[in-house]
RNA sequence: GGUGGGGUGGCCGAGUGGCUAAUGGCAGCAGACUGUAAAUCUGCCGGGCUACGCCCUACGAAGGUUCGAAUCCUUCCCCCACCA
C-alpha cells in the first residue's frame, strides 16, 4: 500500500513510483492543492486530464467547513469530492504560519479564532490526526509549527523542537487509529458505483523544520528519523520569506541524510523554477497554491517566462499562452481572448489560466522524470532554466 | 410658455467660501502572490517641468462679489420632471 520504488537517479535527482491506496504516483510530481476539497475553479475531470496523480486537502479548512463529521458521514473525502486518485491532507500546521494574526500557540496545540464566525477552534497533534483520519486521505501530515523564513535561530529552534514533540503525539495517535482500522471493515468504494472495499490505511509523514538554519535542519532530520521508520519525509517551512539560495542550501544540506528509499516532499513549493531546482536537489513531491491562485489573478507561466494576461499588450495577441504547452487552454484559446475574459470578469478566464498553470507544473514533473530516466536531467534542467529566465516576460 | 430640479476630471458620483488638482466607485495602466482568510491585494491615474517642489489648465459659458469661489450673485446655453 505504501511502496516507493526508485527507478533511476542522476546526481541528486530521482525518478520513482509511489504506490498508495488510491493509486500510483510517478515522481517527481507536482500535487495540485485543493484546500477545501476542490482544486479551485477546476472540475476534477480537468485536473485528472491535466495529469494530476494526487491532490491535497486541508485539515483546518475542512474542519471549519463542512467539518470532518459531515465528510465522514459522506464516506470520506474521496467519495465526498468524487476524486478517485490519491490524496494528501495537510495537517493545519501551515495555518499556524499563515493565520499568525488569528492564533495562539501553546505546547498542547494551537487556538485559532475562526475567520468565518469568530469561534475558537483548537487544533492539537491528536485532533489533527483524528480529522485527517476521518477525511480518509492516503497520506496524513504531522501537525507542525512553521516559523517565518527570517525567524531567528532561537525562534526556529523552538518551532523545530515543538514539531518533534508534536510528532511523537501525532505518531501515537495515528498508530492508535490504525489499530482501529486494521479490522478491515467493509465500506463503499469512494467513487461510483461504490463497490464495497476495505478502508485503506493511511500513512503519516513527518515534517522537517528548522527555518533557515542548517544545523537546526539537521537536528530536525535526525530527530525525525530516530522516531521512524516513515514511509516518506516532508520538508516544511521553506518558501516562507527566505531568499531562494537559502532554500537551495537547506535542501542540499538535507539531501545526503534523507532516506534514499523514501519519497521526499517539499511542502508549499513552488514556482516552476523551484520545481526544477528542487528536483535537482533530490525532491520527489511538490505542492503549491500559486498555480491556481496566480491563475485566478491572470498570471500564467510559460516556457519563456511569466505572462500577465491582463496587460494591454495582449489585446490582439493571437498566440496561445505557451506555444509548447499541451494543455486544453493553449490548444484552443488566444491570449487576446483570455485577456478579454479577464477584462470582462468572466469566470472562464480564471479557470482557463488556472488549468494552464496546473498543467505547466505537472508537465515539469513529467519532463524531469523522463529526463532522469534517460540520464539527461542535467542537460534538460540547465536548458529549461536558461530558457525560462531568458525573457522575464514572454 | 410656467414651476421645480440639475449641469464636477473617460463614466457614475461626493463636495456648497479657504485644509480642493478636487472624497468614493467604475474603467484604464502597472505590480505582488509559494503546505489558499485571496476571482485578492498594492501603486499610478488633468498636463508640463532644469520634479520630494514649481508652473499651466480645470468643476456648462461669460461676467461679478471676495484677500480667496466648484461652492455666493447676474446673464446666457443645455438637460430632466411636472403643469400649460
Amino acid at each position: 500500500m505504501f511502496e516507493f520504488t526508485l527507478h533511476a537517479s542522476e546526481g541528486a535527482a530521482r525518478a520513482g513510483t509511489l504506490r498508495l491506496p488510491h493509486g500510483e504516483v510517478l515522481t517527481p510530481a507536482f500535487m495540485p492543492v485543493g484546500t477545501y476539497g476542490t482544486v479551485r475553479g477546476l472540475h476534477p475531470e480537468e485536473v485528472e486530464q491535466a495529469g494530476a496523480q494526487i491532490i491535497l486537502g486541508n485539515t483546518y479548512h475542512l474542519h471549519l467547513r463542512p467539518g470532518e463529521a459531515v465528510i465522514g458521514a459522506m464516506g470520506g473525502l474521496h467519495r465526498f469530492t468524487s476524486w478517485r486518485r490519491p490524496m494528501l491532507t495537510d495537517s493545519g500546521g501551515f495555518q499556524v504560519f499563515s493565520l499568525a494574526g488569528l492564533r495562539k500557540i501553546g505546547e498542547d496545540g494551537v487556538e485559532f479564532t475562526s475567520h468565518i464566525d469568530g469561534s475558537v477552534r483548537t487544533l492539537t497533534p491528536e485532533s489533527s490526526m483524528d480529522i485527517q483520519h476521518a477525511l480518509g486521505s492516503d497520506i496524513a501530515m504531522a501537525f507542525d509549527h512553521v516559523v517565518p523564513g527570517q525567524a531567528s535561530w532561537e525562534l526556529a529552534e523552538e518551532g523545530m523542537e515543538r514539531t518533534l514533540r508534536w510528532l511523537d503525539r501525532c505518531k501515537a495517535r495515528h498508530d492508535a487509529l490504525a489499530v482501529g482500522r486494521d479490522g478491515g471493515k467493509a465500506v463503499d468504494d469512494p467513487v461510483p458505483p461504490f463497490r464495497p472495499t476495505t478502508i485503506p490505511r493511511q500513512t503519516l509523514w513527518p515534517i522537517i523544520q528548522g527555518g533557515s538554519h542548517d544545523d537546526l535542519r539537521m537536528r530536525s532530520l535526525e530527530g525525525t528519523l530516530e522516531r521512524g521508520p516513515w514511509t516518506g519525509t516532508a520538508i516544511g517551512g521553506l518558501s516562507v520569506g527566505e531568499p531562494k539560495p537559502v532554500m537551495h542550501r537547506v535542501l542540499e544540506a538535507l539531501a545526503e541524510t534523507l532516506p534514499r528509499d523514501r519519497p521526499r516532499y517539499l511542502m508549499g513549493v513552488g514556482f516552476p523554477e523551484d520545481l526544477v531546482e528542487g528536483i535537482a536537489r533530490g525532491v520527489d513531491l511538490f505542492d503549491c497554491v500559486a498555480a491556481t491562485r496566480n491563475g485566478r489573478h491572470g498570471s500564467a507561466w510559460t516556457s519563456a517566462g511569466r505572462v500577465n494576461i491582463r496587460k494591454a499588450a495582449h489585446r490582439t495577441d493571437e498566440r496561445p499562452l505557451d506555444a509548447e504547452c499541451d494543455c486544453a487552454t493553449c490548444a484552443r484559446f488566444s491570449r487576446a481572448y483570455l485577456r478579454h475574459l479577464f477584462v470582462v470578469g468572466d469566470i472562464l478566464g480564471l479557470r482557463l489560466i488556472s488549468l494552464h498553470n496546473v498543467r505547466f507544473l505537472l508537465r515539469i514533473g513529467e519532463l524531469a522524470r523522463a529526463a532522469i530516466l534517460a540520464r539527461s536531467f542535467d542537460r534538460w534542467s540547465r536548458e529549461w532554466l536558461r530558457r525560462y529566465h531568458a525573457k522575464e516576460e514572454a
